[in-house]
Order: C-alpha cells, then structure tokens, then sequence
DNA sequence: AACAAAATTAAACAATCGTTTAATTTAAAC
DNA sequence: GTTTAAATTAAACGATTGTTTAATTTTGTT
C-alpha cells in the first residue's frame, strides 16, 4: 500500500480525520469531507478508492506517529522508576498531540462493525507491552519494584485514565474550571500526567 | 415521557441496546433492528417515535441502572479503605452488568453529533463524586489518607481502567487468554476489580 | 503549439436511510 | 355479534448514502 500522499491527499487526510474523530466514522458522509476540505466529491473515491481506505490511509499516514519509541527508552541511563514515569510522559504526550487518530481507533476498533488492518496495531501495542515488561522487571532484580504486578493492567490504567479524562472533556472543563483549550491542554500536561505518573508509582513501589 | 413499556416495546428496546452498543447508533439501522427483534420497521416509529427518541428511551429504561447510589455505603459502619474498595466493587460491577447501556453512552457523549439530555447524567455523576469526597474526607481527617488528592482524578482512574480494559476487549482476551465469556466475566470480577482497589489503595495511603 | 497524463467537475447511479401512509388484522369493550 | 381502538403490515416517500461515469480543465512534456 502507498504511503506517500501529495498535498492534496494530505489535506484531505487531516479534514477526514478531525471529522471522524468529531462525529464517527459513520456519522461523516463524503459529502461533509468534500465540503470542508473544498474538494469534489469523487476526488475521495479518486485518490483513495473508498471511504473505508481513506480510513485505512489516515490510519497509515499517522502510524509513524503512533510508533512510540521506547526502546530508546529502555536502553537510557536512568533508574527504572525514572524510566517508568518518562515512559508516561512520552505516552500522554504522544497520544495526547495526536488526539484525533486515537480518538478514531478508540471507536472503530471496539465497534465489530470494522474489521481494519488490526494487526498492525496489535503488534504495536504488544511491543510497547515487552518495552514496558523489560524496565519492570528491570525495577524488580534491584528490589524497588513489587513482585506481584500485572503488567498489561498498568497500561490499561495509564491509557484508560486518559481516555476517559479526554472522553469526558466537557464534563471535566466545568468541573475543573478549564476554560480555554491551553488551560485544558496545560491541565493534561502537567496535573493529569502528575497523577498517572504517582498512581503508577504508588501501585509499583507500594508496601502493603 | 412514558416510563412504562410493554412488553413489545421493552424487546424492542433489547434489541436496540445490543445494537447500538455492538455497532454504533450511526453504524445500526431501523431495518437491523426490526429483522433482529421480528418487527416490521414501522413498529419503531409506531412505539418511539424516531430512532434518536428510541435512543433516549433506552438511556431512559436504564435510568435506574445508571444511577449508582453511593449514598449508603457512606452511612454504614465500615472504615474509609474499606468504603473505598467496596465502592470500587460496587461501581465495575453495575457498570459491567449494564455494559451495552455504558458503552452507548461513552460513545454518543462524546461526539459532537448527538445532544441528548446530558444534564440529568451530569448531576449524577457529581452527585457521586460528592459522596466519594466525603469518604476521602473522613479518611483523611483519621489520618489514613494522604492530604493532597485530586478527587475527580480518582474516579477517572477507576473508571477510566474499567473501560479501557472493556473497549479493547478482544486484545484483551487473546493476550491473557480469557477465552470464554465466563473466564472474561470472571477476570473483571476478581483480578481487574482488585487491581484497581490496589491502585487506588496505594494512591491514597502511600508515602512517598 | 501539440500532445498525453493527471486532476477536477457535474451528473447520474443504485442502494440504503428514517419516516409516513393507508390498508388490514388483532384484541378489547360493550 | 357489533363496534372501537390498538397493533401490525406492505408499500411508498423523499432524502441521503457511497460510488461511478463521462466530459472538461489543468498540468507537464516534448
């Protein structure tokens, strides 16, 4: 499959993707991308075949994106927990600043509607598992680490909290009193990550 | 608005929930629901309406099941820790029972495209994060808690692990080899549930 | 300038969508 | 048994869906 796209296909790529993550794949007709992204209809057809491939291609496009690096991570010179809370940081922020794609395959992947390229990503995600099951273990031979950790359910914790936090963002503005989309963007960033960062702390560390 | 549904209607609205749930509100047709429920078509507008009033009468239908009274739990005798994890089993479980419903509405809350009553859902879920901060309160005021928690922040890890774990529900259950329905149930009850009580045990008594 | 390829367009396509109609069947009340 | 209301049906409605066509314009090459 192609992945390299022209201007154009670029700019339609980024018009799909903020209106799917807006209103779902489903709820977005060619018509509505066409008229944003102020392009005839049959362009989408055109260059990408079908609506179903311009999904696939927005997911190709962004999947440099997605590839977080943590293998890097995991040969620097820092103690475990440090690495486990930069780890975090690197997550939110990657996600965070490529909300629309995430937002996307948060819905179309648990839908049994779509059945995508799912492999790729699963890949992914069992990769990014051993990265993080490496500077665990890594944390246990040196005794700050507990033994008993469940190490998918840490991420299910890290991403989860986010997720929800960011599914739920209008509830979470008024409640927070975050106003502006900086505000909001800065609350992530620093009090949202702090607390992921000290949940999985205490969970990893914790003497019962 | 009604309340009452007959039998006809509550099928029906079963259907749909299923529906809804499995492949989206926009990803479900009238004509998908009336083949799974043995209708006619004309039946839905008959009984509701419209498709988007038979989405609220569903959320109306479970109006009892999403309301999580954490009212009591405050009032009996037990110590704040305790209150915490009973309220964590209390919260996966309803939430996980009543899955379909849930899953709805994590989706159709958070797309721009849908406008449904939010207010009602709103007050219910500071309802409950009031009864959770009196909980906190008092165990910080006995000096079990730390001082420096951001409430809001707790339950969107709660619940935030909950749905996570659930949307990537086939991930999931390929990578621990939760094969059956039973197996799955089992593991939120017992792992996941006390994995999150870990969590959030840690978080609020740990000292760093 | 002449040509070929690529890009863009309006129009039409068949399929499906949610909804409504009007006719018919079923059930309940008297 | 007759009447009346409710339930159910097939059919059709117009609107919208994704996609394709065929004609036109733009662009690049020689």
């Amino acid at each position: 499959m192609k992945t390299d796209f022209n201007e154009k296909q670029i700019q339609i790529l980024r018009v799909a993707e903020t209106l799917f993550a807006e209103k779902g794949f489903d709820g977005t007709s060619i018509r509505d991308i066409a008229k944003e992204a102020k392009i005839n209809i049959a362009m989408v057809s055109y260059y990408f075949g079908s609506k179903e491939q311009l999904l696939e291609a927005i997911i190709l496009n962004r999947a440099t994106a997605i590839k977080l690096q943590l293998d890097i991570l995991t040969l620097e010179d820092l103690d475990p927990l440090q690495k486990i809370h930069k780890l975090i940081e690197l997550y939110i922020d990657k996600i965070n600043s490529n909300r629309c794609i995430y937002k996307i395959m948060h819905f179309e992947f648990s839908t049994s509607q779509r059945v995508i390229n799912l492999q790729a990503f699963t890949d992914l995600k069992k990769g990014n598992l051993k990265s993080l099951e490496m500077i665990i273990q890594d944390g246990q031979e040196k005794g700050i680490f507990r033994k008993d950790i469940v190490v998918p359910l840490l991420t299910t914790t890290i991403l989860g909290t986010y997720f929800h936090f960011h599914l739920n963002r209008p509830f979470y503005q008024t409640l927070l009193n975050l106003n502006t989309e900086e505000e909001y963007n800065t609350y992530i960033k620093t009090t949202l990550t702090m607390h992921i960062q000290q949940t999985i702390k205490a969970l990893l560390t914790y003497e019962s």
